[in-house]
DNA sequence: ACTGGATCTTCACAGAATGTTCACAAAAGC
DNA sequence: GCTTTTGTGAACATTCTGTGAAGATCCAGT
């Protein structure tokens, strides 16, 4: 069963949206601010989509997916009070995937909840494979050319991070609020000992770890 | 580089939409109507995204949708004349992954081409084409005729600020303002060096950031 | 609560990469 | 031809990353 968290201040609203999708068969998990959100999203795991409200207390609508977006891919629909282009534009930058405008009806919501997850359904593999090393992040498994390696969590997670974001230079920064808690206080260098450590235990493979120099670090499979 | 096949039977509507998108370095595929959508969709391999009018002589854009969704997730936006719910709810049933609805503005356009894209997994696009130079700033690649170059945090983020003011005559004040820190105290001329830096790297396209004697230079594409 | 081992973090140093300056050559404008 | 401006190469300065090791912290088993 797929299970969503609701975010709005306002009772009515939460419950409205709620039954709606509680009768298509979703389990319905409540905040009341954009804190509370974030802290329901953090701790409960395996949240499959979130509707945000734009206007809450605590952290809007828009924080609270920039935030999330640090760390989760999860899919995110925002409701918010009028349709502007520029608030809409704003919303796709920071990762928004979908954007309805209030007043909605019901159906359209139902729908485009179930359209979203259909289209995130279709490319959710729980291993992923480049170019022999293979990652499976339900069973914790990683393997180099067949070869079981045993990571540590902070690897592990260091790993899901970059693979998720194959393709793309992450500052030590954003690798820091990804991984870390995103409040962490401490050394930025410490991704470098954790990368240093990756790459060893990776082998071969780790040349995929590449160095952005100036910003950070890059996973890319290379052929 | 992401492949997107236009179906429209307006030839002005394609070459709008397709225009922007190939400024965003996306290779636009036209159809002009649904029978050419799907003969098209099925003898070019790696399109990446279909963006189809809803009234098209020969098949309109739900059958073509529905036909191509028996065989392919490709990511679909589909464009219609008069925003209803009920085409709407129809769509996603189809598998319609977005709708606009006309008239809207290439902005909303290009942002959900890639908001799109970036759920699909393919990377997103942060990526600047200039006839032979693709600035990707997303994975910091800057590739010259489909090579990646390797360029300094520096010279990538001069070349970031060139670009984005094309066309514009910039002094080295402005150019250190904007790329080093605002309150830079050091000799003016260093811009000169990396820009002969980068030109070098460039090859080429080095010409493409011309000298502006007296004041400092200007990036222009040369055809 | 204690202990030993694994893991995480910090730190300093070396070497590499990058950035800056400067002097002179080349080019452009008058 | 003279002056001003830009291109260029090399020397020097600075910054950044890789690395190893030491100390701190966490955790499971007792």
């Amino acid at each position: 069963m797929k299970r969503i968290l609701i975010a709005d201040d306002e009772e009515r609203m939460r419950k409205l949206v709620g039954d709606f999708l509680k009768r298509e068969g979703f389990q319905i998990i409540e905040a009341s601010n954009g804190k509370e959100a974030l802290e329901i999203f953090r701790e409960e795991s395996g949240i499959d989509l979130l509707i945000l409200d734009v206007m809450m207390p605590e952290y809007d609508g828009w924080t609270v997916c920039r935030e999330i977006r640090k760390y989760s891919l999860v899919p995110v629909i925002m409701l918010t009070a009028r349709s502007e282009e520029s608030d809409e534009l704003f919303g796709f930058e920071l990762g928004v995937d979908e954007y309805i405008s209030k007043p909605f009806s019901p159906q359209v919501l139902v729908a485009r909840v179930n359209a979203l997850l259909r289209r995130i359904g279709k490319n959710s593999h729980t291993v992923k494979a480049f170019n022999g090393l293979e990652i499976d992040e339900n069973s914790r498994y990683v393997l180099v050319d067949g070869i079981k390696l045993n990571l540590t969590p902070k690897e592990f997670e260091l790993l899901i991070y970059l693979t998720e974001n194959e393709g793309r230079a992450l500052s030590r920064d954003q690798i820091l609020n990804a991984v870390w808690d995103f409040n962490y206080y401490g050394d930025v260098r410490t991704v470098d000992t954790h990368i240093k450590k990756l790459r060893l235990k990776l082998g071969s493979k780790g040349e995929y770890i590449q160095t952005v120099r100036g910003l950070g670090y890059r996973f890319e499979v290379i052929k």
